[in-house]
RNA sequence: GGCGGGUUGCCCGAGUGGUCAAAGGGAGCAGACUGUAAAUCUGUCGCGAGAGCUACGGAGGUUCGAACCCUCCACCCGCCA
């Protein structure tokens, strides 16, 4: 899957997949990749129990570098997830301690997959924790705080936006830049670290850190930060058909909505994401933006892409079983086909919940997860979006008769187009 | 510490005694068209079958009646110190 076998300089490979939004020097940074083995960063705050699918192109990039020959250190911010890096609307609020900490061993376990932690260009982890938990206040302030200029810190978006709004900033968000830019310095200093990736919208806080080297080690460093994705009405991506985020944990995003997620990406965002979160090389991309473009209802760059990604993610054995979920409950066929244990399979992937007898359309909608409240699910039903076993349904109040029961077990509930959920039904 | 402004549904934001479950926008959801796309148009969008219930930062109060008036509390913003 590598395509940087001394052919291709990876600057040209993350250019060609429009990976590169700003960065500092890139000649040099070009010439310094060449040279040898570089030892790079890029942090995750934890700012919740997982990463999100946005966050795969800062992992994806870090292990495109890897691929080339270089060393990354995947830092996971137990410190600054515990102060938070300003948002433009509002404060956050402060997590406890024991919840970052818990939220810091499951992001790990995301993102270590992902990378190779063996072998000559192993991948390390490294906590922010380690090394600002016991800094005192006075060393924080004379060794650290006298390199910051305030003026400065107030031109990053963030903080101006946060000191224009009605929010106002607290001095702890403020002080989060301080943070990231030592995160860098005392990577300098322990890895010889000499390049950061991170997404464009973080770029004061990626140069808090190049700042911070330059004026107290003299020495010049590396900034790469990708472009942010946005969706045809320019919003970010990383929202399911559910409305909600597409998380990296399996326990959030099931592989199967993972997979249709990324099924069900418009045409124009194609390209995008098959450059950008897999590793197939240029011409198996551009013949598929190409197929995309001439025979876009065969989805074939959708079907490749939720393939590759999902496998990166979940791994095989989930992405055969997303696949071929996806085919049992939007193929062709009758449902009443399947066999039990495909269908038990399909329903398991989709989201599969116990009831121990039969009720009304809503109430099933409900207890399926597909409607939030009885009323909700009648609406849906007089808007004639409910489904029973793809037979769309009229009367949210009739109580369904057990001869509707798939192999006597199941029901295949789907509200809309694309949401599908299954019941069991006994005891 | 002083003075002034603010806190509305997922988000933004109107509302300043009944006609307010609360305008408008966004997001979300559904339908039509399609391809399990996009765009567009339409409908919908607290809970409840309904009576009704819960809701406009929190707690009390005035009133036949409060998101709207009063008191206290919490938090936020601005100016001054």
């Amino acid at each position: 899957m590598g395509n940087n076998d001394g052919v291709t300089h990876v600057i040209d490979d993350l250019q060609w997949r429009d990976l590169i939004a700003l960065s500092t020097d890139i000649e040099a940074l070009t010439a310094e990749l060449a040279r040898g083995p570089m030892t790079l960063y890029c942090g995750f705050d934890p700012t919740a129990p997982s990463l999100h699918f946005g966050h795969l192109t800062q992992i994806l990039t870090v292990r495109r570098l890897q691929l080339a020959g270089h060393r990354p250190l995947a830092l996971v911010g137990g410190a600054t997830g515990l102060i938070g890096d300003p948002r433009e609307t509002a404060e956050r609020t402060l997590q406890p301690r024991e919840l970052v900490e818990s939220w810091v061993e499951r992001i790990r376990l995301q993102i270590e997959p992902l990378l190779d932690f063996t072998g000559e260009y192993a991948a390390r982890m490294v906590n922010n924790l380690d090394w600002t938990d016991g800094l005192s206040a006075l060393s924080f302030l004379r060794d650290i705080g006298k390199h910051f200029r305030v003026n400065k810190m107030l031109a990053k978006d963030a903080v101006s936006a946060r000191l224009n709004s009605d929010a106002g900033i607290s001095y702890t968000e403020f002080s989060y830049q301080i943070l990231q830019g030592m995160d860098y310095l005392e990577l300098f200093r322990r890895y010889g670290c000499r390049l950061q990736t991170g997404g464009s919208d973080q770029w004061g806080n990626l140069t808090a850190g190049t700042d911070l080297i330059h004026r107290i080690e003299g020495a010049s460093v590396h900034l790469l930060a990708t472009p942010l994705v946005v969706d045809s009405n320019g919003q970010k991506i990383g929202k399911s058909t559910g409305g909600g985020n597409v998380w990296l944990d399996p326990e959030m995003t099931s592989p199967y909505a993972f997979y249709q997620f990324l099924f069900n990406i418009e045409d124009a965002l194609v390209p995008t994401f098959l450059r950008r979160f897999t590793f197939l090389d240029r011409e198996e991309i551009t013949a598929l933006e190409k197929e995309t473009v001439e025979r876009p209802s065969a989805r074939a760059g959708q079907r490749r892409l939720a393939e590759e990604v999902t496998t990166l993610v979940h791994g095989e054995q989930e992405t055969r079983q997303a696949i071929g979920a996806s085919q049992a409950l939007f193929g062709r066929g009758d449902l009443s086909s399947l066999t039990p244990a495909t269908l038990r399979a399909a329903l398991s992937e989709a989201g599969l919940a116990q009831v121990p007898g039969l009720g009304t359309v809503a109430e099933l909608f409900r207890t399926a997860g597909l409607a939030s409240s009885l009323g909700d699910a009648r609406r849906t039903v007089g808007e004639g979006g409910a489904y029973l076993n793809n037979q769309r349904v009229s009367d949210a109040d009739a109580v369904v008769d057990a001869s509707e029961l798939l192999h006597g077990r199941w029901l295949v509930l789907r509200r809309g187009k694309r949401t599908v959920a299954g019941l069991e039904v006994g005891p």
